[in-house]
DNA sequence: ACCTGAACACCGTTCAAGT
DNA sequence: ACCTGAACACCGTTCAAGT
């Protein structure tokens, strides 16, 4: 049974790892079905029976990708200190994760500018992403500005996304990005806590 | 002399111009050397006479791109007002030019990472953009300490082009994309010109 | 239900040949 | 110096056929 192609009934989640391997070393621009089908030891045809096409296959990676985000997120929340404490170490693992797997990223965020948006597994996914990250700014309250809420999250997710981008273009190295994330989070921070834009529990 | 083919001595600059519109309306992906050379009617051998390979092609436009975005921030430095005026249309501009020509500005930083980093024609238009973003924060002096000034520089460059992707991903709208640069830009300001990071006149 | 293998239309790249 | 056109190896996608 050793020689038994291994593809038996789960060959779409063999063709999922083997892309994530690929997408990592040679960006999506390296991702190609054929090969992956050859990689998997199956014919070019078989991803047909579980991706209808290459962007079936993208979707695929930017879902599993929003869940691995989500759950480092989750871990990141858990965990002792204060509001500072949580969103430096969010904003720790959302710019380590954008770095580390930063072809992946774009595919995530890429997917929804797509015509039609995300298609609905990636929309589920995404949305429990962005759900935990609305958890970490702690209880809404009456003494909380839901306008100035809302611009803290915009301006966290773009300093956050802008940090990586600049370490994965090497524009800054990671030891400044890492500092970068630090200086940037308590600016924020300073500034939001005064306006009580955030829960300090 | 109409019927001519127009590609007597100026291919190149054709080829360019038609890769300019295809980029921003196909993005990277639509981009093909033969569908270039049959835009322009040559055959699809002609363009290897002026880019040796589709990377070279890519190049050349992430050149044009620096010069582009180079001349619009130097135009938004042009005028009166003060830092904050100044850096509010200096920030304006950039995002502006990331979220319309955002396949163009992924070309433009992406080439770097990649190995080797910039050829030297787009290192040179890099440099010189670099350059004048430099001299947006006004004179060094005496009493600016230059990591701090660093720190200003590179958080500057996350925040803006955190909010370009922003907008370019459909996270967030258009306009509040705009609103965000303005709280971005007095929140950092605020903070540096404490500090005594940029310099006031 | 899942996989094979031929077929088709597209690529990038190379290169001898023309002007 | 610049362009043509055949050639090659690679794609994604479709589809009849097998099990």
């Amino acid at each position: 049974m050793a020689e038994r192609p291994f593809h038996h009934g789960n060959l779409r989640a063999v063709l999922l790892d083997e892309a994530t391997v690929v997408l990592r070393e040679s960006g999506v621009d390296g991702l190609s079905l054929r090969d992956l089908a050859r990689r998997a030891g199956v014919s070019h045809g078989a991803p047909r029976s579980h991706f209808v096409d290459r962007q079936a296959l993208l979707d695929a990676l930017a879902e599993v990708g929003f869940r691995r985000l989500t759950a480092d997120v989750r871990a990141a929340l858990d965990g002792p200190g204060d509001v500072r404490a949580r969103f430096l170490r969010v904003a720790g693992v959302y710019v380590d994760f954008a770095i580390d797997d930063a072809a992946l990223m774009d595919l995530m965020f890429q997917a929804k500018a797509q015509t039609g948006g995300w298609p609905p597994e990636v929309s589920a996914a995404a949305v429990e992403l962005f759900t935990v990250l609305d958890a970490a700014m702690g209880p809404r309250s009456a003494d909380t500005d839901a306008d100035a809420r809302d611009a803290f999250k915009m301006l966290f997710a773009a300093t956050v996304q802008g940090i990586a981008s600049l370490v994965s273009s090497h524009r800054v190295s990671r030891a400044d990005g890492d500092r970068l994330v630090t200086e940037a989070m308590v600016m924020m921070l300073d500034s939001a806590l005064a306006a009580r834009t955030v829960s300090a529990g």
